[in-house]
DNA sequence: GGCAGTTCTATATAGACAGCATGTC
DNA sequence: CTATATAGAACTGCC
Protein backbone atom coordinates (compact mmCIF):
# COMPACT_ATOMS: atom_id res chain seq x y z
CA UNK A 1 0.00 0.00 0.00
CA UNK A 2 1.14 3.27 -1.03
CA UNK A 3 0.49 6.33 1.04
CA UNK A 4 -0.29 9.42 -0.17
CA UNK A 5 3.38 11.09 -0.72
CA UNK A 6 4.41 7.96 -2.47
CA UNK A 7 2.03 8.36 -4.66
CA UNK A 8 2.17 11.93 -5.49
CA UNK A 9 6.29 11.42 -5.82
CA UNK A 10 5.55 8.36 -8.64
CA UNK A 11 2.83 10.11 -10.76
CA UNK A 12 5.34 13.40 -10.58
CA UNK A 13 8.07 11.20 -11.71
CA UNK A 14 6.15 9.80 -14.96
CA UNK A 15 5.02 13.00 -15.68
CA UNK A 16 8.68 13.57 -15.84
CA UNK A 17 8.84 16.76 -13.83
CA UNK A 18 10.11 16.91 -9.96
CA UNK A 19 8.82 17.49 -6.76
CA UNK A 20 10.08 19.37 -3.67
CA UNK A 21 8.31 17.99 0.00
CA UNK A 22 8.10 20.12 2.60
CA UNK A 23 8.03 18.05 5.82
CA UNK A 24 7.89 19.94 9.45
CA UNK A 25 10.85 17.82 10.93
CA UNK A 26 14.21 16.28 10.19
CA UNK A 27 12.98 12.84 11.38
CA UNK A 28 10.01 12.62 9.25
CA UNK A 29 12.05 14.37 5.89
CA UNK A 30 14.11 11.23 6.93
CA UNK A 31 11.18 8.67 6.39
CA UNK A 32 9.56 10.41 3.62
CA UNK A 33 12.70 10.32 1.18
CA UNK A 34 13.45 6.38 2.79
CA UNK A 35 9.68 5.63 1.52
CA UNK A 36 9.65 7.41 -1.57
CA UNK A 37 13.05 5.79 -2.13
CA UNK A 38 11.42 2.34 -2.38
CA UNK A 39 9.01 2.96 -4.88
CA UNK A 40 11.26 4.56 -7.68
CA UNK A 41 13.48 2.81 -10.01
CA UNK A 42 16.38 5.59 -10.49
CA UNK A 43 19.69 4.43 -10.42
CA UNK A 44 22.44 7.01 -9.68
CA UNK A 45 25.13 5.29 -7.40
CA UNK A 46 27.50 7.83 -8.09
CA UNK A 47 25.90 10.24 -6.27
CA UNK A 48 25.66 7.97 -3.26
CA UNK A 49 29.22 7.51 -3.58
CA UNK A 50 30.28 11.52 -3.01
CA UNK A 51 27.70 11.63 -0.50
CA UNK A 52 29.08 8.88 1.50
CA UNK A 53 32.42 10.95 1.10
CA UNK A 54 31.24 14.10 1.65
CA UNK A 55 32.92 13.14 5.30
CA UNK A 56 36.29 11.08 6.41
CA UNK A 57 34.29 8.63 8.50
CA UNK A 58 30.43 8.59 6.88
CA UNK A 59 27.79 8.48 9.83
CA UNK A 60 24.62 6.79 9.57
CA UNK A 61 23.02 9.61 8.34
CA UNK A 62 25.62 9.75 5.62
CA UNK A 63 24.64 6.00 4.17
CA UNK A 64 20.81 6.69 4.65
CA UNK A 65 21.48 9.65 2.56
CA UNK A 66 23.08 7.73 0.15
CA UNK A 67 20.72 4.62 -0.33
CA UNK A 68 18.29 7.31 -0.96
CA UNK A 69 20.01 9.40 -3.59
CA UNK A 70 21.14 6.40 -5.73
CA UNK A 71 17.15 6.05 -5.86
CA UNK A 72 16.78 9.78 -6.91
CA UNK A 73 15.68 11.14 -3.51
CA UNK A 74 17.27 13.37 -0.92
CA UNK A 75 16.40 14.56 2.26
CA UNK A 76 17.92 18.01 2.81
CA UNK A 77 17.95 19.48 6.55
CA UNK A 78 20.14 21.47 8.42
CA UNK A 79 22.15 18.28 10.22
CA UNK A 80 23.70 17.59 6.38
CA UNK A 81 27.04 18.84 5.70
CA UNK A 82 27.33 22.05 3.75
CA UNK A 83 29.03 19.77 0.94
CA UNK A 84 26.13 17.16 0.81
CA UNK A 85 23.37 20.17 0.75
CA UNK A 86 25.01 22.10 -1.93
CA UNK A 87 25.23 18.40 -3.71
CA UNK A 88 21.58 17.69 -3.34
CA UNK A 89 20.39 21.52 -4.67
CA UNK A 90 23.02 21.01 -7.68
CA UNK A 91 21.67 17.66 -8.44
CA UNK A 92 18.39 18.64 -8.29
CA UNK A 93 18.37 21.55 -10.70
CA UNK A 94 20.59 19.09 -13.10
CA UNK A 95 17.64 16.53 -13.19
CA UNK A 96 19.45 13.61 -11.78
CA UNK A 97 17.45 13.85 -8.23
CA UNK A 98 14.29 13.92 -8.57
CA UNK A 99 12.68 14.47 -5.48
CA UNK A 100 13.92 16.60 -2.20
CA UNK A 101 12.09 15.75 1.13
CA UNK A 102 13.10 19.40 3.14
CA UNK A 103 12.63 20.96 6.01
CA UNK A 104 11.70 24.57 5.86
CA UNK A 105 16.01 25.41 5.32
CA UNK A 106 15.63 24.90 1.42
CA UNK A 107 12.51 27.55 1.33
CA UNK A 108 14.28 30.11 2.64
CA UNK A 109 18.03 29.00 1.20
CA UNK A 110 18.97 29.00 -2.53
CA UNK A 111 16.87 28.59 -5.40
CA UNK A 112 15.70 25.76 -6.08
CA UNK A 113 12.37 25.76 -7.68
CA UNK A 114 10.47 22.61 -8.63
CA UNK A 115 7.20 21.57 -10.79
CA UNK A 116 5.72 20.30 -7.63
CA UNK A 117 5.96 21.47 -4.34
CA UNK A 118 4.23 19.17 -1.60
CA UNK A 119 3.55 21.08 2.04
CA UNK A 120 2.93 17.72 3.95
CA UNK A 121 1.62 19.58 7.33
CA UNK A 122 1.07 23.66 7.89
CA UNK A 123 2.06 22.52 11.58
CA UNK A 124 5.60 22.75 13.44
CA UNK A 125 5.95 21.90 17.31
CA UNK A 126 6.81 24.94 18.82
CA UNK A 127 8.54 24.71 22.38
CA UNK A 128 5.93 27.31 23.85
CA UNK A 129 2.23 25.91 22.57
CA UNK A 130 3.07 22.41 20.88
CA UNK A 131 1.54 21.92 17.49
CA UNK A 132 0.64 25.42 16.04
CA UNK A 133 0.54 26.33 12.64
CA UNK A 134 3.22 27.87 10.75
CA UNK A 135 3.46 31.65 10.20
CA UNK A 136 1.20 32.74 6.46
CA UNK A 137 4.63 33.99 4.56
CA UNK A 138 6.32 30.58 5.51
CA UNK A 139 2.97 28.77 3.74
CA UNK A 140 4.34 31.83 0.92
CA UNK A 141 7.76 30.52 1.11
CA UNK A 142 7.27 27.53 0.40
CA UNK A 143 4.48 27.46 -2.20
CA UNK A 144 7.04 29.98 -3.74
CA UNK A 145 9.57 27.52 -5.04
CA UNK A 146 6.85 25.97 -7.21
CA UNK A 147 7.49 26.05 -10.86
CA UNK A 148 10.33 27.19 -12.83
CA UNK A 149 9.72 30.08 -15.04
CA UNK A 150 12.69 29.00 -17.80
CA UNK A 151 10.85 25.90 -18.87
CA UNK A 152 7.37 25.54 -17.39
CA UNK A 153 4.08 27.37 -17.47
CA UNK A 154 2.78 26.90 -14.37
CA UNK A 155 3.63 25.01 -11.34
CA UNK A 156 1.92 23.37 -8.51
CA UNK A 157 1.26 23.67 -5.40
CA UNK A 158 0.18 21.08 -3.04
CA UNK A 159 -1.31 21.18 0.67
CA UNK A 160 -2.00 18.30 2.16
CA UNK A 161 -4.98 18.49 4.74
CA UNK A 162 -6.07 14.91 7.12
CA UNK A 163 -9.56 15.79 7.13
CA UNK A 164 -12.16 18.20 5.61
CA UNK A 165 -12.08 20.22 8.53
CA UNK A 166 -8.48 20.71 8.36
CA UNK A 167 -8.94 21.83 4.86
CA UNK A 168 -11.28 24.36 5.25
CA UNK A 169 -9.09 25.60 8.00
CA UNK A 170 -5.90 25.75 5.73
CA UNK A 171 -8.17 27.12 2.92
CA UNK A 172 -8.91 30.32 4.89
CA UNK A 173 -5.76 30.69 7.07
CA UNK A 174 -3.88 30.55 4.37
CA UNK A 175 -5.09 30.83 0.96
CA UNK A 176 -7.19 33.48 1.49
CA UNK A 177 -4.93 34.96 4.72
CA UNK A 178 -2.63 37.80 4.52
CA UNK A 179 0.72 37.60 5.12
CA UNK A 180 1.67 38.65 8.66
CA UNK A 181 3.02 42.24 9.31
CA UNK A 182 6.84 42.12 8.59
CA UNK A 183 8.01 42.66 12.19
CA UNK A 184 11.49 45.07 12.60
CA UNK A 185 14.26 42.90 13.56
CA UNK A 186 15.27 46.17 15.20
CA UNK A 187 12.74 45.22 18.00
CA UNK A 188 14.95 42.50 18.89
CA UNK A 189 16.95 43.22 22.33
CA UNK A 190 20.52 41.85 21.05
CA UNK A 191 20.25 43.10 17.47
CA UNK A 192 18.95 46.96 19.20
CA UNK A 193 22.47 46.36 21.38
CA UNK A 194 24.69 45.49 18.81
CA UNK A 195 23.36 48.30 16.17
CA UNK A 196 23.20 51.09 18.92
CA UNK A 197 26.98 50.21 19.57
CA UNK A 198 27.87 50.37 15.90
CA UNK A 199 26.06 53.66 15.11
CA UNK A 200 27.86 55.21 18.42
CA UNK A 201 31.10 53.74 17.35
CA UNK A 202 30.97 54.68 13.51
CA UNK A 203 29.94 58.35 14.99
CA UNK A 204 26.14 58.17 13.45
CA UNK A 205 24.97 58.83 16.54
CA UNK A 206 26.93 61.26 18.70
CA UNK A 207 24.67 62.55 21.39
CA UNK A 208 21.52 61.62 22.37
CA UNK A 209 19.61 63.61 20.43
CA UNK A 210 20.50 62.09 17.09
CA UNK A 211 19.96 58.67 18.88
CA UNK A 212 16.35 59.82 18.74
CA UNK A 213 16.21 61.36 15.77
CA UNK A 214 18.18 58.03 14.04
CA UNK A 215 15.83 55.57 15.59
CA UNK A 216 12.39 57.19 15.05
CA UNK A 217 12.85 57.16 11.34
CA UNK A 218 13.31 53.84 11.57
CA UNK A 219 11.16 51.09 10.42
CA UNK A 220 10.75 49.49 13.88
CA UNK A 221 9.58 53.46 15.82
CA UNK A 222 6.95 53.38 12.69
CA UNK A 223 5.68 49.85 13.99
CA UNK A 224 6.17 51.03 17.69
CA UNK A 225 3.34 53.49 18.41
CA UNK A 226 4.39 54.29 21.67
CA UNK A 227 7.53 56.83 21.54
CA UNK A 228 8.00 57.19 24.67
CA UNK A 229 8.42 53.55 25.56
CA UNK A 230 10.51 53.46 23.16
CA UNK A 231 12.43 56.02 24.24
CA UNK A 232 12.42 54.40 27.49
CA UNK A 233 13.82 51.00 26.10
CA UNK A 234 16.55 52.82 24.30
CA UNK A 235 17.73 54.87 27.41
CA UNK A 236 17.86 51.61 29.21
CA UNK A 237 20.14 50.11 26.24
CA UNK A 238 22.72 53.12 26.36
CA UNK A 239 22.66 53.16 29.94
CA UNK A 240 23.88 48.98 29.91
CA UNK A 241 26.19 49.69 27.35
CA UNK A 242 27.67 52.69 29.67
CA UNK A 243 27.70 50.35 32.49
CA UNK A 244 29.56 47.63 30.38
CA UNK A 245 32.09 50.48 29.63
CA UNK A 246 31.36 50.20 25.54
CA UNK A 247 30.21 53.81 25.89
CA UNK A 248 30.81 57.05 27.83
CA UNK A 249 28.32 59.60 27.96
CA UNK A 250 28.54 63.35 28.66
CA UNK A 251 27.58 62.36 32.54
CA UNK A 252 30.60 60.14 33.02
CA UNK A 253 33.25 62.97 31.85
CA UNK A 254 34.10 65.38 34.81
CA UNK A 255 33.22 69.18 33.92
CA UNK A 256 36.91 70.85 32.60
CA UNK A 257 35.94 74.26 34.01
CA UNK A 258 36.68 75.59 31.26
CA UNK A 259 34.28 78.63 29.80
CA UNK A 260 31.73 77.38 27.55
CA UNK A 261 28.43 78.45 26.16
CA UNK A 262 25.44 77.02 28.10
CA UNK A 263 24.28 75.38 24.53
CA UNK A 264 27.53 73.70 24.52
CA UNK A 265 27.37 72.18 27.99
CA UNK A 266 24.10 71.19 27.17
CA UNK A 267 25.48 69.09 24.34
CA UNK A 268 28.50 67.83 25.84
CA UNK A 269 26.01 66.29 28.16
CA UNK A 270 24.58 64.29 26.21
CA UNK A 271 27.61 63.24 23.94
CA UNK A 272 28.10 59.92 23.03
CA UNK A 273 31.49 57.96 22.36
CA UNK A 274 32.47 54.90 22.00
CA UNK A 275 35.21 53.53 24.37
CA UNK A 276 37.91 51.71 22.66
CA UNK A 277 36.88 48.62 23.69
CA UNK A 278 33.22 49.74 22.78
CA UNK A 279 34.81 50.02 18.93
CA UNK A 280 36.43 47.08 19.06
CA UNK A 281 33.34 45.01 20.32
CA UNK A 282 31.30 46.54 17.34
CA UNK A 283 34.02 46.02 14.63
CA UNK A 284 33.81 41.93 16.11
CA UNK A 285 29.73 42.42 15.76
CA UNK A 286 29.39 40.88 18.76
CA UNK A 287 26.32 41.28 20.64
CA UNK A 288 27.66 43.92 24.14
CA UNK A 289 25.88 41.46 26.15
CA UNK A 290 27.93 38.67 25.50
CA UNK A 291 31.49 40.85 24.95
CA UNK A 292 31.05 41.72 28.39
CA UNK A 293 30.21 38.26 29.19
CA UNK A 294 33.40 37.14 27.68
CA UNK A 295 35.15 40.01 29.57
CA UNK A 296 33.93 39.02 32.91
CA UNK A 297 35.09 35.12 32.38
CA UNK A 298 38.41 36.18 30.49
CA UNK A 299 39.14 38.36 33.84
CA UNK A 300 38.22 35.29 36.18
CA UNK A 301 39.92 33.00 34.10
CA UNK A 302 42.93 34.78 34.38
CA UNK A 303 42.70 35.06 38.03
CA UNK A 304 42.45 31.53 38.60
CA UNK A 305 45.15 30.77 36.10
CA UNK A 306 47.37 32.85 38.82
CA UNK A 307 46.07 31.09 41.74
CA UNK A 308 47.65 27.90 40.59
CA UNK A 309 50.49 28.08 38.35
CA UNK A 310 51.55 24.69 38.40
CA UNK A 311 48.43 23.25 37.53
CA UNK A 312 47.75 22.54 33.88
CA UNK A 313 45.77 25.03 33.33
CA UNK A 314 42.08 23.47 32.25
CA UNK A 315 40.14 24.44 29.08
CA UNK A 316 37.14 23.52 29.92
CA UNK A 317 35.81 27.04 31.42
CA UNK A 318 36.85 28.64 28.49
CA UNK A 319 34.48 26.26 26.20
CA UNK A 320 31.71 26.86 29.02
CA UNK A 321 32.28 30.83 28.20
CA UNK A 322 31.66 30.74 24.70
CA UNK A 323 28.96 28.32 24.56
CA UNK A 324 27.08 29.96 27.77
CA UNK A 325 26.18 33.11 24.75
CA UNK A 326 23.47 34.03 22.84
CA UNK A 327 25.24 33.18 19.81
CA UNK A 328 25.94 29.76 20.39
CA UNK A 329 22.15 28.93 20.57
CA UNK A 330 20.42 27.16 19.71
CA UNK A 331 21.80 24.77 22.31
CA UNK A 332 21.72 21.18 22.74
CA UNK A 333 19.30 19.67 24.60
CA UNK A 334 19.16 17.52 27.51
CA UNK A 335 16.94 14.46 27.38
CA UNK A 336 15.28 13.26 30.19
CA UNK A 337 17.35 10.05 30.37
CA UNK A 338 20.96 11.79 30.46
CA UNK A 339 19.78 14.61 33.02
CA UNK A 340 21.29 12.45 36.24
CA UNK A 341 24.57 12.15 34.23
CA UNK A 342 25.13 15.64 33.33
CA UNK A 343 23.92 17.11 36.47
CA UNK A 344 26.78 14.55 37.88
CA UNK A 345 29.18 15.91 35.48
CA UNK A 346 28.48 19.76 36.47
CA UNK A 347 28.61 18.68 40.16
CA UNK A 348 32.34 17.63 39.51
CA UNK A 349 33.16 21.02 36.89
CA UNK A 350 31.39 23.21 38.44
CA UNK A 351 34.57 24.83 40.80
CA UNK A 352 36.48 25.33 37.93
CA UNK A 353 33.69 27.61 35.73
CA UNK A 354 34.18 30.63 35.44
CA UNK A 355 30.50 31.82 36.73
CA UNK A 356 28.03 30.77 39.23
CA UNK A 357 25.43 28.11 39.17
CA UNK A 358 22.26 29.96 38.71
CA UNK A 359 19.61 28.35 41.58
CA UNK A 360 17.95 25.65 40.19
CA UNK A 361 14.56 27.65 40.22
CA UNK A 362 16.45 29.96 38.02
CA UNK A 363 14.39 30.39 34.41
CA UNK A 364 17.79 30.63 33.59
CA UNK A 365 19.20 27.43 35.08
CA UNK A 366 17.71 24.92 31.97
CA UNK A 367 19.83 27.14 29.56
CA UNK A 368 22.65 26.81 31.95
CA UNK A 369 22.60 23.28 31.41
CA UNK A 370 22.44 23.26 27.87
CA UNK A 371 25.26 25.42 27.37
CA UNK A 372 26.89 23.02 29.85
CA UNK A 373 25.90 20.09 27.35
CA UNK A 374 26.97 22.10 24.26
CA UNK A 375 30.48 22.35 26.36
CA UNK A 376 30.99 18.82 27.39
CA UNK A 377 30.14 18.37 23.33
CA UNK A 378 32.67 20.54 22.13
CA UNK A 379 34.88 19.05 25.06
CA UNK A 380 34.85 15.51 23.53
CA UNK A 381 35.49 16.83 20.19
CA UNK A 382 38.70 18.45 21.02
CA UNK A 383 39.62 14.65 22.49
CA UNK A 384 39.40 13.60 18.93
CA UNK A 385 36.25 11.51 19.01
CA UNK A 386 34.61 11.54 15.39
CA UNK A 387 31.34 12.75 13.91
CA UNK A 388 29.57 9.32 14.46
CA UNK A 389 30.42 9.41 17.96
CA UNK A 390 29.17 12.52 18.22
CA UNK A 391 25.57 11.95 17.00
CA UNK A 392 25.33 8.50 19.13
CA UNK A 393 26.52 10.63 22.15
CA UNK A 394 25.12 13.71 21.53
CA UNK A 395 22.44 13.25 18.89
CA UNK A 396 24.16 16.16 17.02
CA UNK A 397 24.36 15.50 13.21
CA UNK A 398 27.42 16.60 10.75
CA UNK A 399 26.36 19.72 9.80
CA UNK A 400 25.40 20.84 13.10
CA UNK A 401 29.01 20.16 14.24
CA UNK A 402 30.64 21.77 11.84
CA UNK A 403 27.51 24.93 12.52
CA UNK A 404 28.35 24.95 16.16
CA UNK A 405 32.19 24.85 15.74
CA UNK A 406 32.36 27.68 13.55
CA UNK A 407 30.45 29.66 15.78
CA UNK A 408 33.01 28.34 18.73
CA UNK A 409 35.96 29.44 16.52
CA UNK A 410 34.29 32.88 15.63
CA UNK A 411 33.86 33.87 19.65
CA UNK A 412 37.12 32.25 20.70
CA UNK A 413 38.70 34.33 18.25
CA UNK A 414 36.72 37.75 19.55
CA UNK A 415 37.62 36.22 22.86
CA UNK A 416 41.16 36.46 21.37
CA UNK A 417 40.77 39.62 20.53
CA UNK A 418 38.77 41.41 23.84
CA UNK A 419 41.28 39.43 25.85
CA UNK A 420 44.22 41.44 24.05
CA UNK A 421 43.00 44.74 24.55
CA UNK A 422 42.48 44.10 28.22
CA UNK A 423 46.11 42.69 28.15
CA UNK A 424 44.97 39.01 29.49
CA UNK A 425 47.85 37.16 28.19
CA UNK A 426 47.54 34.23 29.84
CA UNK A 427 43.97 34.06 28.79
CA UNK A 428 45.09 34.76 25.42
CA UNK A 429 47.70 32.64 25.14
CA UNK A 430 45.22 29.95 26.18
CA UNK A 431 42.77 30.99 23.96
CA UNK A 432 44.70 30.57 20.90
CA UNK A 433 45.61 27.27 21.59
CA UNK A 434 41.67 26.24 22.23
CA UNK A 435 40.86 27.86 19.05
CA UNK A 436 43.01 25.62 16.75
CA UNK A 437 42.01 22.65 19.12
CA UNK A 438 38.89 23.40 18.44
CA UNK A 439 39.36 23.69 14.78
CA UNK A 440 41.28 20.29 14.13
CA UNK A 441 39.44 18.28 16.80
CA UNK A 442 42.50 17.69 18.71
CA UNK A 443 44.42 17.15 21.90
CA UNK A 444 46.76 19.75 22.65
CA UNK A 445 49.69 17.41 22.43
CA UNK A 446 48.91 17.59 18.42
CA UNK A 447 49.07 21.57 17.88
CA UNK A 448 52.87 21.63 16.91
CA UNK A 449 52.23 19.04 14.39
CA UNK A 450 48.91 21.00 13.25
CA UNK A 451 50.99 23.97 11.72
CA UNK A 452 51.93 21.81 8.82
CA UNK A 453 49.91 22.23 5.65
CA UNK A 454 48.23 18.66 4.68
CA UNK A 455 48.24 17.57 7.91
CA UNK A 456 44.90 17.68 10.03
CA UNK A 457 44.18 15.82 13.75
CA UNK A 458 43.95 11.65 11.74
CA UNK A 459 47.53 12.03 10.49
CA UNK A 460 48.82 14.26 12.74
CA UNK A 461 48.02 11.53 15.47
CA UNK A 462 49.34 9.06 13.13
CA UNK A 463 52.71 10.74 13.39
CA UNK A 464 52.40 11.22 16.81
CA UNK A 465 51.97 7.69 17.49
CA UNK A 466 55.10 6.81 15.87
CA UNK A 467 56.98 9.47 18.22
CA UNK A 468 56.82 12.06 15.68
CA UNK A 469 55.81 14.72 17.80
CA UNK A 470 56.64 17.96 16.72
CA UNK A 471 58.76 19.96 14.14
CA UNK A 472 61.87 18.79 15.03
CA UNK A 473 60.85 15.59 15.16
CA UNK A 474 60.30 15.26 11.96
CA UNK A 475 63.47 16.46 10.89
CA UNK A 476 65.14 14.43 12.91
CA UNK A 477 62.89 11.40 11.32
CA UNK A 478 63.68 9.23 8.33
CA UNK A 479 62.13 10.38 5.25
CA UNK A 480 61.46 6.52 4.42
CA UNK A 481 59.53 6.53 8.01
CA UNK A 482 57.25 9.66 7.15
CA UNK A 483 57.12 7.77 4.08
CA UNK A 484 55.23 4.94 4.93
CA UNK A 485 52.61 6.96 7.49
CA UNK A 486 51.96 9.56 4.95
CA UNK A 487 52.30 8.05 1.41
CA UNK A 488 55.37 10.12 -0.33
CA UNK A 489 53.87 13.07 -1.32
CA UNK A 490 53.13 14.50 1.58
CA UNK A 491 56.21 13.30 3.33
CA UNK A 492 58.40 15.61 1.03
CA UNK A 493 56.12 17.98 1.24
CA UNK A 494 56.24 18.18 5.00
CA UNK A 495 59.91 17.60 4.93
CA UNK A 496 60.44 20.68 2.76
CA UNK A 497 58.06 22.46 5.07
CA UNK A 498 60.05 21.98 8.41
CA UNK A 499 63.10 22.40 5.71
CA UNK A 500 62.29 25.63 4.62
CA UNK A 501 61.15 26.44 8.75
CA UNK A 502 64.94 26.77 9.53
CA UNK A 503 66.00 29.50 6.94
CA UNK A 504 62.82 31.53 8.14
CA UNK A 505 63.51 31.25 12.12
CA UNK A 506 67.32 33.08 11.48
CA UNK A 507 65.89 35.93 9.20
CA UNK A 508 68.20 37.29 6.51
CA UNK A 509 71.53 35.48 7.77
CA UNK A 510 71.04 32.10 5.96
CA UNK A 511 69.42 32.91 3.04
CA UNK A 512 68.79 30.00 0.53
CA UNK A 513 69.89 27.74 2.53
CA UNK A 514 68.14 24.14 2.94
CA UNK A 515 69.08 22.29 5.89
CA UNK A 516 67.41 18.70 6.70
CA UNK A 517 70.69 16.79 7.68
CA UNK A 518 71.65 19.33 10.24
CA UNK A 519 68.98 18.44 12.60
C1' DG B 1 12.04 -21.61 29.12
C1' DG B 2 13.46 -19.06 25.05
C1' DC B 3 12.63 -16.70 21.02
C1' DA B 4 10.53 -13.76 17.42
C1' DG B 5 7.18 -10.84 16.29
C1' DT B 6 3.94 -7.42 17.88
C1' DT B 7 1.97 -3.66 20.29
C1' DC B 8 2.49 -0.05 23.66
C1' DT B 9 4.75 3.94 25.54
C1' DA B 10 7.83 7.63 26.25
C1' DT B 11 10.33 11.06 24.09
C1' DA B 12 11.61 14.62 21.11
C1' DT B 13 10.66 17.95 17.59
C1' DA B 14 13.34 23.73 11.94
C1' DG B 15 16.83 26.92 11.22
C1' DA B 16 21.77 30.35 10.56
C1' DC B 17 24.32 35.56 10.02
C1' DA B 18 28.96 37.76 12.21
C1' DG B 19 35.66 37.95 11.68
C1' DC B 20 39.60 36.09 9.07
C1' DA B 21 42.34 33.67 5.73
C1' DT B 22 42.85 29.23 3.61
C1' DG B 23 43.21 23.75 3.19
C1' DT B 24 41.29 17.56 6.15
C1' DC B 25 40.81 12.29 4.32
C1' DC C 1 -3.40 21.90 23.19
C1' DT C 2 -4.16 19.49 17.54
C1' DA C 3 1.29 15.40 15.09
C1' DT C 4 4.45 11.88 14.07
C1' DA C 5 8.77 9.13 13.95
C1' DT C 6 11.47 6.35 16.69
C1' DA C 7 13.61 3.61 20.24
C1' DG C 8 12.87 0.69 23.71
C1' DA C 9 9.78 -1.68 26.92
C1' DA C 10 6.25 -4.80 27.53
C1' DC C 11 3.62 -8.23 25.84
C1' DT C 12 2.13 -12.12 23.00
C1' DG C 13 2.27 -16.50 20.98
C1' DC C 14 4.82 -20.16 19.29
C1' DC C 15 8.11 -23.98 19.62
Amino acid sequence: MLDELQRLALETVQLNKQALIFLPSRASAEKTAEDIAKVLQFHLPELAETVEKALSNPTKQCQRLASCITKGVAFHHAGLVAKQRELIEDEFRSGKVKIICATPTLAAGVSTPAFRVIIKSLKRFSANWGMDWIPVLEYLQMAGRAGRPEYEKFGEAIVIAKDEKEKKEIYTRYICGKPEEIYSKLAVEPVLRTHLLSLIATGSIRDEKSMKDFFSATFWAHQYSDFTELENIMNRMLQRLETWQFVTTGKTKKSTGEFIAARELEEQKTALHATQMGKRVSELYLDPLTARHLLDSLAAFQRNDQKKKQERSDVFPLLFMICHTLEMRPLLRIKSKEEEKIQEELNQRYETLLEKEPSAYDAEYEEFLFAFKTTLFLDTWIQERDEDYLLETFDVRPGEVRAKLEIADWLLYASEELGKLQELREAVRELRKLRLRVKYGAKEELLPLLKLKGIGRIRARKLFLHGIRDLGDIKKADLATVHQLLGKALAEDIKKQVGEETIEIPKGTRKGQVSLEKF
